[in-house]
DNA sequence: AGCACGCCGACT
DNA sequence: GTCGGCGTGCTC
């Protein structure tokens, strides 16, 4: 199996030596093409040699043991097979990329080689450029020319015998190795000690090394040689020179990047509703595999979660513990860990490739420390081999789908067939449960168990809904905000309470528009209105990143007249540091957590009351737990309602009550202050009212009457170029195709919100796939009616992607 | 995916 | 006339 996009796997040959040694599960380097080198994954070992062709040999074995269990290359398959994409996409995405090596051609000088004059202009310059350089790649070589194309030249040159040339492949995964130092033998019994240190009577700073040395040996456990540097305050020199004299010796010892401290601490004790909806998990463990846990929010899930995960450790298989990427950088960790000490292992994509070996290692060989495993979706990937649950948190979130790039899997579903394979049992819980899995619970596909009382007792927020039509027609709006919302968040911060504020919408306005001509920037890559962000004045395209500063005038008509419509963070941080310039305020969205600490610092800074109050985009709503906060405000709850997709209300319900989750988690009842132009709105009401099953029943209703999940599957297909024309064409093309395999259950085709990204036009066909009709033969058909596609030349170039249950 | 081979426009 | 553009086909 090959790490590339490619259905096929590829055959070579072994030697009978190599054939005994060689598993299933390991790696092997391979020449692929003309000259590629690939880390190529051992998927069959067979006698059968291909007739057609003759099969090249292994270059080299990359592995004493498999680095992946045949039950992964089971789930590889049911992945790749059920979302639609190539074995190779699930095979990059699951290993770490420290572990797919890829080889670099490498250009060296022919020493022998002396008459320069045969060479041409561009060869000399090569020629050249290897008598300062003994080696250069191929990258190097394009820049040395200034072009893209030098293969021909280098070709040339070999042909000339000037250079030779070898594909080197590189192991990029380095040990963390850490110096610990110890005495020489020689000076461990008391005379030598004593001797020594009259010695080093003169050499103070040695002394005390030697004698700060001794104190911390008392504690038995080995010594690293920073940790004596410290604690005698020393320079590493006074070591260097105490090994000099063989008083001492370095030495080596590999270690993890990642270390958690050890302790250990008894699990809470659960109250009466915890107890209780952990009883019934166990027994719908009887009968089910997959269970729906549904808590409130602050009803103290964890606690269940902690002691379910004791109870599969006691029997010794693993745990998988998965969360939505952004709740990983947070409280959860620090909570499990003091339960579970150093039997967790964490993973998630701002881990570094070396980190992320460390984890696959210690989850392939069992460790103790792997345990549990705490990671976003890519988790499921690691090498288990003995899983006895999975609890999948906050299971209705939507980051648990990859959209981009294959495999678009999700993998709270993926999880599912994973259990099923590991016979393990899988656990999923929310506040605001997914409209599928709470109807698969309500089918009884799943088992279901409820947990309704806050933890604590503490009450359920109270939510009101502010009419801000009314508040603008009554006067009585000051900036984006109604006099209500102003006087909830002063009461609040005078209580020295926090305060949160949701606004969906990053920057300072999402639209510029002159007043004059009405006409608004655009961005020149993308069919969408530049955002002016404030700070940094200048405009920025949220889709491809472009960006270019505030101009002053119109760029049409060049009057002065430009202004701002629409608001976002940005603007309500502004207004706020008007309204309250005695307070702190805070701003939480993508532009100010950029970088591996950025949510920590300003979660951080919250925590320890440094912001009084936090404006923020939906990332506020994942998984944070904030004590001191009893105000929680909803700026503008409308944007979220009126979105173009079948799911829109059922998540501005989850958002809503997510974040209103965040607002009296501690002893008082907190408030929520929600502003809307249309209170009557029913996804409103029933958030004011927290009244999930009302929402499910109405969305459910419509899901019915519309023919949308959970009775219907979807299946998206997106075509991508940068020719208008090309994708309509290819896009009518493909619709009647579809049209006349599945008739009127293709929908379509779209032209999607923002019809153009990155200089590619975008079209969209939706199959929807009736609960009666095959999926897996539906999907053979449309493989079908993808190759006939892409067998018509025009359509060749057109990118062809397809998103399976593409929600 | 990456890379080579093969056929058409803007430059010496 | 060539250099370099990308369309086409293949990789064990």
């Amino acid at each position: 199996m090959l790490p590339i996009p490619l259905q096929k796997t590829f055959t070579y040959s072994v030697t009978e030596e190599e054939a005994n040694f060689l598993q299933k599960g390991m790696r092997v380097a391979v020449s692929f093409g003309k000259s590629k080198m690939y880390t190529g994954l051992i998927f069959h070992i067979h006698q059968t040699a291909p007739t057609l062709y003759e099969a090249k040999e292994i270059h080299q074995i990359l592995d004493e043991k498999p680095i992946v269990n045949e039950l992964q290359l089971k789930h590889w398959q049911w992945i790749a097979n059920y979302y639609m994409c190539a074995l190779g996409d699930v095979y990059r995405a699951s290993l770490p990329s420290a572990f797919l090596l890829e080889s670099e051609t490498i250009v060296y000088k022919n020493e022998a080689f002396v008459d320069e004059s045969i060479l041409a202009d561009d060869e000399f310059l090569i020629s050249e450029a290897l008598q300062h350089q003994s080696q250069l790649t191929i990258h190097q070589i394009a820049d040395i020319l200034g072009r893209k194309k030098v293969m021909p030249i280098v070709n040339e040159l070999i042909k000339k015998s000037v250079i030779y040339i070898k594909e080197e492949i590189y192991e990029t995964y380095k040990p963390k190795l850490v110096k610990y130092i110890r005495l020489k033998e020689c000076y461990k019994s008391d005379e030598s000690l004593n001797a020594l240190l009259e010695e080093l009577s003169r050499a103070k700073k040695q002394r005390v090394a030697v004698l700060t040395f001794f104190q911390l040996a008392t504690s038995k456990k080995p010594i690293k040689a920073k940790d004596l540097e410290k604690a005698a305050n020393v320079s590493s020199t006074i070591l260097k020179s105490l090994v000099a004299k063989d008083i001492f010796e370095f030495y080596q010892v590999q270690t993890d990047r990642i270390n958690f401290k050890g302790d250990t601490n008894s699990l809470k004790e659960l109250n009466e509703y915890q107890e209780k909806a952990l009883s019934e998990i166990k027994t719908s463990f009887v009968e089910k595999d997959v269970t729906l846990l549904h808590g409130i929010t602050s009803s103290g899930k964890t606690e269940v979660y902690t002691k379910l995960i004791q109870k599969v450790l006691d029997t010794g298989k693993q745990v998988l513990f998965l969360l939505p990427e952004i709740a990983l950088t947070t409280q959860i960790i620090t909570r499990l860990q003091y339960y579970f000490g150093n039997q967790i292992s964490v993973f998630h994509s701002k881990y570094s490739m070396n980190e992320r070996v460390e984890v696959w290692n210690n989850v392939l060989e069992n460790k103790t420390k792997a345990q549990i495993i705490l990671g976003a979706r890519s988790s499921i990937f690691l090498p288990f081999s003995n899983l006895g649950l999975i609890v999948v948190d906050e299971e209705h979130e939507t980051s648990y789908k990859q959209f981009e790039p294959t495999p678009r899997y999700n993998a709270r579903d993926a999880a599912i067939v994973l259990a099923k394979m590991h016979n393990a049992k899988i656990l999923l819980g929310s506040a605001t449960p997914s409209l599928e899995s709470y109807f698969n619970a309500q089918q009884k596909k799943y088992g279901f168990v409820e947990l309704k009382r806050r933890f604590g007792n503490v009450q359920l927020p109270k939510i009101e809904l502010i009419d801000i039509k009314e508040k603008h027609r009554k006067k009585e709006m000051k900036g984006h905000f109604s006099d209500r919302m102003l006087k909830l968040i002063t009461e609040a911060i005078e209580e020295k309470e926090q305060v949160i504020l949701f606004q969906n919408r990053r920057g300072f306005s999402p639209v510029v528009e002159c007043k004059t001509c009405g006409i608004s920037p655009q961005c020149p890559n993308c069919d969408v209105s530049l955002t002016y962000h404030k700070y940094k004045n200048e405009l920025r395209c949220h889709y491809c990143n472009y960006q270019r500063a505030m101009p002053n005038s119109c760029g049409a008509c060049g009057s002065n007249t430009l202004d701002t419509k629409g608001f976002g963070t940005e603007q309500i941080e502004l207004e706020l540091k008007e309204f309250f310039p005695d307070f702190k305020i805070g701003r939480m969205d993508l532009d100010t957590t950029r970088g591996k600490f950025g949510y920590q610092k300003i979660i951080g800074a919250f925590e320890a009351r440094e912001i009084d109050i936090l404006v923020g985009t939906q990332m506020l709503s994942k998984g944070l737990d904030f004590e001191n906060v009893s105000l929680v405000g909803i700026l503008n709850a409308d944007s979220m309602l009126n979105f173009p997709d079948f799911r829109a209300h059922e998540r501005a319900y989850d958002m809503m009550v997510q974040v209103s989750g965040r607002a009296g988690r501690s002893k008082k009842q907190g408030n929520v202050a929600i502003q809307t132009y249309n209170p009557y709105h029913q996804i409103l009401q029933q958030v004011s009212t927290t009244n999930y099953t009302e929402m499910y029943k109405e969305q459910l209703q419509d899901r019915w009457q519309y023919n949308y999940p959970p009775y219907y599957r979807l299946i998206k297909i997106t075509l991508k170029h940068r020719d208008f024309i090309k994708v309509d064409s290819g896009i009518n093309w493909l619709f009647r195709a579809l049209y006349n395999s599945f008739g009127e259950h293709v929908l379509g085709p779209t032209t999607p919100a923002v019809s153009r990204i990155r200089n590619l036009y975008i079209k969209n066909v939706v199959i929807k796939i009736p609960p009666k009709q095959s999926l897996v033969s539906t999907k053979k058909q449309l493989q079908k009616i993808k190759n006939t596609f892409e067998a018509v030349k025009e359509f060749r170039p057109i990118r062809f992607i397809i998103d399976v249950d593409a929600y």
